[in-house]
DNA sequence: CAATTTACATACAGACATGTATGTATGTCA
DNA sequence: TGACATACATACATGTCTGTATGTAAATTG
């Protein structure tokens, strides 16, 4: 292949991306050689450290590209501000679910957070990226559940931590779950009634 | 080493398997080698290939050695027929959240399986038992709710498949994250609220 | 008590995968 | 239009891990 220009490049940057998560979704990221994730992409291994440092740094930009459930809850949450602040949650939060089970890069992205990496070593700092975005995930959660009870449409004797914990735990199991056996359940059709059931249990919070 | 008696051999095994789970624990199953296993053991690669066909049937029989959470519900809901049903199952939900927190052995097992290994290739396997069994405990639980629901202890309107998706949705959610940073909250002090928020939700389902 | 089997340790060869060094043709810019 | 940087391809050296073959001393068996 010859050179290439500025445009084309960046091309072929992201068609080692995209090789890169049909290959690490087919053979998990520890056994995927970086000579497979070059075939698939139909170039060398050259090009690809010419774009990333080792396959660490490659893993991580293609992490990347894709916005975490995190920070797609926050902004989801944050863009409506009109509706009662409890609607604009549950909202979000089936909206997460609804994204997850209709597209499907994000789905297999998330199959290959969940099921295809092993967060130790390189990916070390994918991990604490992971952590860290979960943190801020629950600090933003747990905002908007004080909202909601400051403003009296949730309880009072309700903990906005323990409600924003368990709210990303059942839509990360939900998503872990289903992506892991896809035909188990169907997660579009049950989305919407989970996340009520969800949240019916925490309006209903007795005191 | 010299010869053993099959007692002693016996011992040798489970040596070897409780190394498997710290060095699987510390640097990831694909990563991790068997002289390192080996090492952790105190014995030689030779001893791992006598016991173990290879480093897949090793991880098979560690991972076998706990009992994963399905089993454990399903165990623990058949053992106590006096309570109300639904008692039962919240109660055995909430088990299995605590036991994980309390005993660190089932923790790291946890933790490697679901942050600490690829379900590919050689662990195909694996993934086949662990859909498996998730299918088996999803089965099992959605049972227990449709006894609740024929007994009249749950709305007529709650679909058994549906809560059962979701309870175990949010057990393995939250063991997941909590395993990912055990700091982050204490599994411990809010698993019973938990369990009661997601089973007053399914109680107070309408019509 | 000799023969055999067990429970390992040791030694070795082959397979990959990685990282780097080097080659090379083309854009880009003065 | 030359000179340099860019965007790769190719070649190679190296290390690491695996599986197996072989050695061996003790336990077990007849």
């Amino acid at each position: 292949m010859v050179r290439r220009t500025k445009e084309e490049a960046q091309e072929t940057r992201e068609s080692i991306l995209d090789a890169a998560e049909v290959v690490f979704h087919d053979k998990g990221v520890a056994h995927a050689s970086l000579e497979e994730v070059a075939a698939e992409a139909q170039v060398t291994r050259g090009a690809i450290y010419w774009h990333f440092k080792d396959k660490a740094e490659l893993f991580d930009a293609m992490m990347q590209r894709v916005a975490l459930p995190a920070e797609e809850m926050l902004e989801m949450a944050g863009s409506r501000g009109d509706a009662r602040p409890v609607e604009v949650l549950r909202r979000a939060t089936v909206e997460v679910l609804l994204r997850c089970a209709r597209d499907a890069r994000v789905q297999r992205v998330f199959d290959i957070a969940y099921h295809k990496c092993e967060y130790v070593g390189d990916a070390a700092g994918v991990r604490d990226r992971h952590v860290a975005s979960q943190q801020e995930c629950l600090r933003s959660i747990e905002g908007a559940f004080r909202g909601c009870i400051d403003g009296g449409h949730l309880p009072a004797s309700l903990n906005p931590r323990e409600a924003a914990i368990g709210t990303m735990s059942l839509v990360s199991g939900l998503i872990a779950n289903w992506v892991l056996a896809p035909k188990s359940f169907s997660l579009e059709k049950h989305a919407k009634a989970l996340v009520d059931t969800w949240f019916r249990g925490l309006e209903g919070k007795p005191k």
